[in-house]
DNA sequence: TCTAAGATATAACAGTGTTATATGGCAAAC
DNA sequence: GTTTGCCATATAACACTGTTATATCTTAGA
């Protein structure tokens, strides 16, 4: 197996296992079976390794919500959508909390990871676009795809705070979901 | 001046300043201009500095959302309240930041920590439950809260991570309001 | 076979939070 | 007035972090 694709299994694994806890620069070589200088050669340093893992946490998020075809999208479908997002948020924690800056206060998505980032929301974009009427512009479709995005990640990062959801009963998906399903029949009349 | 008073404000006074980056142990000792010592005899190590400025970051979103009296909201009330929490999540990002985990991985508010921000969110469920009717139930006045913190909440978070609403002419705050306030008009009909 | 280049390893550096040990000063007891 | 004991402060060390300068080893090409 190649080095490169070591250390990022190596990586992958600390990361699921511990979250950004564990992550360490030696922990990673030491369980990649190497020295830590892999890191710097085969990456750019330990930001090249969470780039690596935010890129992965935003494909994870488009993949989700990429439930729709082409052409018009069905109410059903943009919620669809809307719930295969909380659904990363809720069972990829670790990825989530990296793409929104709780892992590391000092890491700074580079370019690459920003298009990742860029492309998670496109999809939304045209995800809830579509549900919008023929005659909408696009920066009605840019509108309510931040509505969305801002109702979910609210939800999904208040589920990661606030003890109040904790509780395996309440089904704070659920509310998300109603939320969003209000504001679509609000915004369609 | 009092030690403790002296450590606590060489704290905020670098946390102003920089942000979580470099609020470090010796950081705040050189400031106060004592040993790192009194950082963990006046207050639990870095732990309680962080606990300290956390509780200082949900007392602003509480007091930001207290412009209503007792007795029954307006909806004008009830987004003024909103479009408080919006500004102090604009204009206080390194406190906004530190109480959504984003300043220390490893930091874990404290019992007394926790009230705070139990404070703040039972703030939010008088402000908007008291524009529900008077039939409503305490549970539809949490879950209102609940919606309202998620749309605002996640507008802050997105306005601090994605590159397009960093903008100045992207009125994100205006976004927010509007959201909310679709909302209150869909649930109260 | 020799050489040059690339990959890997080791060890050190500067930084972090934390704590064991040592010192200082001051108030209470005799 | 001296001594004792306690509390605040200081110093230095420990174990960790990411990073890098130096050294070694492997391997492909001449």
């Amino acid at each position: 197996m190649d080095s490169r694709t070591k250390i990022l299994n190596a990586a992958s694994e600390l990361f699921l296992e511990g979250g950004g806890a564990g992550l360490s620069v030696r922990a990673i070589s030491k369980r990649a079976g190497m020295s830590t200088i892999g890191i710097y050669s085969h990456f750019q340093g330990k930001q090249g390794i969470l780039d690596a893992l935010y890129i992965e946490g935003f494909n994870m998020v488009r993949d989700a919500m990429d439930v729709v075809a082409e052409g018009k999208a069905s109410k059903a479908q943009v919620l669809e959508s809307c719930m295969g997002y909380l659904k990363v948020g809720e069972q990829n924690e670790a990825h989530y909390r990296l793409i929104f800056g709780e892992t590391d206060a000092g890491y700074e998505p580079s370019e690459e990871a920003i298009s990742a980032r860029t492309s998670a929301f496109s999809k939304l974009v045209r995800v809830a676009g579509s549900y919008l009427p023929d005659t909408s512009t696009s920066i009605e479709h840019r509108q309510i795809a931040l509505d969305l995005w801002a109702i979910v990640h609210g939800y999904v990062s208040i589920s990661h705070h606030a003890s109040l959801t904790h509780d395996p009963s309440v089904d704070w998906k659920a509310m998300a979901l109603r939320v969003v399903e209000i504001h679509l029949d609000a915004v369609m009349n």
